[in-house]
DNA sequence: TAACAACATTGATACAGATCAACTTTTTTG
DNA sequence: CAAAAAAGTTGATCTGTATCAATGTTGTTA
């Protein structure tokens, strides 16, 4: 981890709403945004503890994840830049209820979660942007309360593959995850995962060779996410 | 089910929050509640379709529950007098993402959502209300993400009994639901939910005859629970 | 670049929980 | 109130998936 001094913060001007609305409402300068380096497989953000800053993904990738019971974590979704962590606390949830760690090298900027609640109670613009991006993952998360408690190994490992698909917008993509995240991914266990991924290969319906997977049959693979 | 009309809405004063709000701000004359009677088993709300009105449980007990896979839901929630139903729309979401369910006769107060989200835009002590609200539901979801997929069958059956304890405020209570949907709220089969409660039983954990079950162990339940 | 750690893969085994089946009890309703 | 439907119960069986074990591969670092 590395604190590198704010100079200008071109890229949160470009990557985050929170820059646009502070200049609206003419408090950039109370903004004092911190940029921070998080170096791969590093902790961004601790599950139960104290949220004090809004976090903007500015480059790299990280995973999203719950404590599970006996270290089996859940990876809820993956960040990409533009991305926020840590809105909590303007909906009353002062403790963090998720993990953030670093995929890749992650270039972040903090922001502090009481500018934050300033501006998102002075701007309506703000608020519904917010609301929006917090009603989305309710929605995302219910449909994987569905998933994961109902769909068999199969149908969780298509549901992830699409779910990457569409994170990257590509049928062809490095896996910037493990086997291991793959399969804390569709909360099952890393050796199913890796099976999975072969008799989909033998199957045709996806390209395996190593971190690089290409999805063959779109179609296929969203009938065996739906069907479970 | 059975459309009332509005007569002074006594009731909702008492159980509800918009009345207070909008009166201070001056638009009760905008309320135009309309007063619903549901009988037991009709579903209140229906997951996929528009919200054109926030629900107010006045009397009565019902189910939030989402579709599963094989006709096998997942029970979120009981729902009381004074819990809302249908506020997603204000958080940019058109369509509900569960369904309700009537456990027994309910007795409910529609209000139109663009009045609600008036309010909420106008009135920032409604706007806190409910977005606390909101929050608790997600990290109570995040929650039951975890336990539902990583507990074993009585560590889930402990978890929904406490939970129960919790709503009845109370060790001794008749079980508003059947056999079926303690299983739904546990996420287990029908079976099984009723096997582990047999277990517990003999084990002195808990006492039970018919739908009246008295919690003997509160502690053992709470570590049943929390070990999974 | 050698040594070690992390990651990936495959087969064999064990087990928790779903499903099936048969039956009893309770509740609903014509 | 009788008949039918819904709810509750128990045992036996089947199966999907986790776990264990062994081994190969890739990546990291001293």
């Amino acid at each position: 981890m590395r604190t590198v001094r704010h100079e200008g913060c071109a890229a949160c001007h470009l990557k985050c709403d929170i820059y646009l609305t502070a200049i609206e409402m003419q408090m950039e300068a109370d903004l004092e945004p911190i940029h921070i380096v998080y170096k791969k497989h590093e902790t961004i953000c601790r599950q139960k503890t104290l949220i004090t800053h809004a976090i903007v993904m500015l480059d790299g990738s990280a995973k999203m994840y719950i404590d599970g019971l006996n270290n089996k974590n859940i990876i809820l979704n993956i960040l990409l830049p533009s991305n926020y962590i840590g809105l909590l606390p303007v909906y009353s949830i002062p403790e963090s209820t998720y993990n953030v760690a670093a995929l890749s090298d992650c270039y972040t900027c903090h922001i502090d979660i009481g500018l934050i609640s300033t501006l998102y109670n002075s701007n309506q613009n703000f608020m519904h942007s917010l609301n929006q991006a917090f009603g989305k993952s309710v929605s995302a998360i219910m449909r994987k309360l569905i998933s994961l408690n109902q769909k068999q190994i199969r149908g969780k490992v298509a549901e992830s593959l699409l779910y990457l698909s569409a994170l990257y917008d590509a049928t062809r993509f490095i896996l910037s995850i493990t086997r291991k995240e793959l399969a804390e991914l569709s909360a099952i266990s890393e050796e199913n995962a890796v099976r999975v991924l072969t008799e989909f290969k033998n199957e045709g319906i996806i390209d395996m060779n190593g971190k690089e997977i290409t999805l063959k049959e779109m179609g296929l693979l969203e009938t065996i996410s739906a069907m479970g």
